[in-house]
DNA sequence: ACTATTTCCTGGATGC
DNA sequence: TGCATCCAGGAAATAG
């Protein structure tokens, strides 16, 4: 289930395969199709373009693509590929006779001979297009803040007045972009505050240390390209090695790594929770 | 304006 | 071995 460190991983290794490359056609699977733009508008967008970039927004690959001109003048940038992988989405470089494999939903041939492919089992993946040349056309944006990037003054008043748990308030994407279900739990271990916390009942000092912990778990998990649980592979089709620093997710049962105590798993909005009953208060 | 719950989807694990 | 059931999860939709 790709979250920040994972989409990070995916997106860089990804720029290094295809950034350069053109665009020259587009295929799309049959409906209904995982798409979040109509199929002929991520036509449209991406085929002739050039890829200018790859990179990570929030949970989100953009492919942020430019139109050669003619005689001479500069090319514009007019769009950008916005693929969510959800839990189960994959983007593979291949050759064009790599057999297509069950699942493939969308096949993006490259000048260069190669292919970019959307496979996704689970289907919660989503492709879309933005516009850059329309009167709106700001590109996408994600809609939380970005947890690497964000003052700790505005992390901390994300979390103002709110009476949910603060293992949701990690997972809403409106308030910040990239964390998912592992690096929520891991980063309320790291500073000691339990899942079900009334988000607005977290002290100052705690909220900075929860802050402190998840740019940490964060960049320590990219630093290892990211979390290998069920089948995630990188845009190389590589493992990641940070599930071997998970301290509390997947762990119930187990004895926490600094007290022994056994890990505790409840559900809390629907998802899993993993967390120390005596570590984290 | 918030918050909580339900829904989507399928492979893999579990249980009888 | 086979069949049914459950579970994982991000985010959108729905309900309160």
């Amino acid at each position: 289930m790709p979250e920040l460190p994972e989409v990070e991983t995916i997106a860089r290794g990804l720029h290094k395969w295809v950034a350069g490359d053109t665009i020259e056609s587009v295929w799309l699977g049959e409906k209904p199709e995982p798409l979040k733009s109509p199929a002929h508008e991520i036509a449209e967008v991406l085929e002739r373009s050039r890829i200018v970039e790859v990179r990570r927004v929030g949970k989100h690959i953009v492919f942020d693509l430019e139109r050669p001109r003619k005689r001479r003048r500069l090319p514009v940038r007019h769009g950008q590929w916005i693929v969510h992988l959800g839990m189960t989405g994959r983007l593979q470089i291949t050759a064009p006779e790599t057999e297509i494999t069950k699942h493939t939903h969308a096949i993006v041939k490259l000048a260069s001979g190669r292919e970019v492919r959307f496979v996704d089992p689970r289907r919660f993946g989503r492709l879309a297009v933005a516009h850059l040349d329309s009167p709106a056309g700001a590109g996408f944006a994600a809609p939380g803040a970005e947890p690497l990037d964000s003052q700790t003054q505005r992390f901390v008043d994300l979390f103002r007045g709110r009476k949910t748990p603060i293992k949701s308030a990690l997972l809403n994407q409106k308030l910040l972009s990239g964390v998912g279900n592992i690096y929520a739990d891991e980063s309320l271990f790291r500073s000691g505050i339990r899942p079900r916390r009334r988000a607005a009942s977290l002290t100052l000092q705690q909220l900075h240390r929860l802050h402190a912990a998840l740019q940490e778990v964060l960049r320590e998990a990219i630093a290892l390209g990211g979390s290998s649980v069920n089948d995630y592979v990188d845009a190389d089709g590589e493992e990641g090695f940070f599930q071997l620093q998970h301290r509390v997710y997947g762990r119930e049962g187990e004895p926490c790594l600094v007290c022994g105590t056994p890990i505790k798993r409840v559900v809390i909005a629907g998802r899993s929770s993993h967390y120390c009953g005596r570590c984290q208060k």
